[in-house]
DNA sequence: ACTCCATGTGAATATGTATTCACATATTAT
DNA sequence: ATAATATGTGAATACATATTCACATGGAGT
């Protein structure tokens, strides 16, 4: 019999586990079992500190959200020039994602969207927050005239997101076949020569 | 008992109603019982056509890309300028996407590219083709300097297909809860603004 | 040392899924 | 018209998964 720890210790490594298995083997692997097996122990001490399948993917869904997510705005917050915030959300956004590939696979698989629609719910919530906040960002930067005059600040941070999406999608599904960060600055590079 | 059919014409069949389920309910609902249900027909009948779910997967895999993303080269191929080449493999790709939301969906399934590795490479193929089409078009508008003499033709490639498959995934992680063309087009219009 | 309770576990249960099989029926060739 | 063949189907099989249950065990408070 393994170790004993509190529930509030266990609920951690359980969802950690579980990110971890998107990661690896993809939402549609996520199963009990694998969690279990993940975490090291046994498929019923999971119904220990979680009802079941659907609170694990709540809790999953809250880490990503807060942990990852919440980032943007506190940089975004901050008081350096648009363009500089912009770089610095891009590049912690990789990173993230780099760090944890089970993140983008999670928030954007069917099964959330499909099967679990108040989690897709909360998460299409953050994910609107997260355009808004960059949206705001552009739309400073033209105002202070550091980025060019004509340019729709909501249009050029979906393309921005899509440009981070697509990315992350290729480097995941190439099962991380190439260096995410340095591809990740050429586009960076590319994408400035762009809207400025 | 239902009406006979040749297996050529069953085959279609199944592939079309695989393809339908995937648009409607994701890769994970994507079984034998919901194929035949879709389809109209008896579990058992699926394997009179298909040796096995393999199989069906191989055959939608085929149908995606010579249907949908063979389409790109014929129109690189043609005489218009470069700019009006890009636009129009854009808007027929947001079209393919509106009509099959299925596409998407399987071409960047975890399933696919976790379970299916044959599958994946030769999608992943196709998709490298289709990189370099765009990337082509592009260089070749920036060549006759209808666009911007800096850009990078690989990675505003990168950037356009990132806007695509992002619009498509909002659309269809919200169950197409607004009109994808119109968002396209606002897109589009924001994306030639910045490269030219 | 003893008791209580939170935590841990193997075995059962129920459900869903892929696949096979024996049999039924329609279409084609003779 | 009949035989042969291709197509269609309900039932059976084998396996995976989510969840529950009865029982085990280790640590906290007395």
């Amino acid at each position: 019999m393994i170790e004993k720890k509190s529930t509030r210790v266990r609920k951690e490594e359980i969802v950690q586990a579980a990110l971890g298995v998107v990661g690896r083997k993809g939402v549609r692997a996520l199963t009990i079992s694998a969690i279990a097996h993940s975490a090291g122990m046994c498929e019923a001490n999971i119904y220990r500190h979680f009802s079941g399948k659907d609170e694990i993917f709540a809790a999953l869904a809250e880490f990503i959200g807060s942990e990852v997510m919440g980032n943007a705005a506190a940089i975004a917050g901050g008081s350096r020039k648009p363009l500089e915030k912009l770089e610095t959300i891009y590049l912690s956004h990789i990173a993230r994602i780099a760090e944890h590939p089970g993140i983008p696979r999670f928030v954007f698989s069917d099964d959330i969207h499909l099967e679990h629609r108040n989690i897709a719910d909360s998460l299409a919530l953050r994910i609107g927050n997260y355009i808004e906040t960059i949206t705001g960002v552009i739309a400073a930067g033209v105002a202070e005239g550091e980025l060019k005059a004509g340019l729709l600040p909501r249009e050029t941070a979906l393309t921005l997101l899509g440009m981070i999406q697509f990315t992350a999608l290729r480097w995941t599904i190439s099962n991380a076949s190439f260096e995410i960060q340095p591809e990740a600055e050429k586009l960076w590079q590319n994408f400035i020569n762009l809207i400025r």
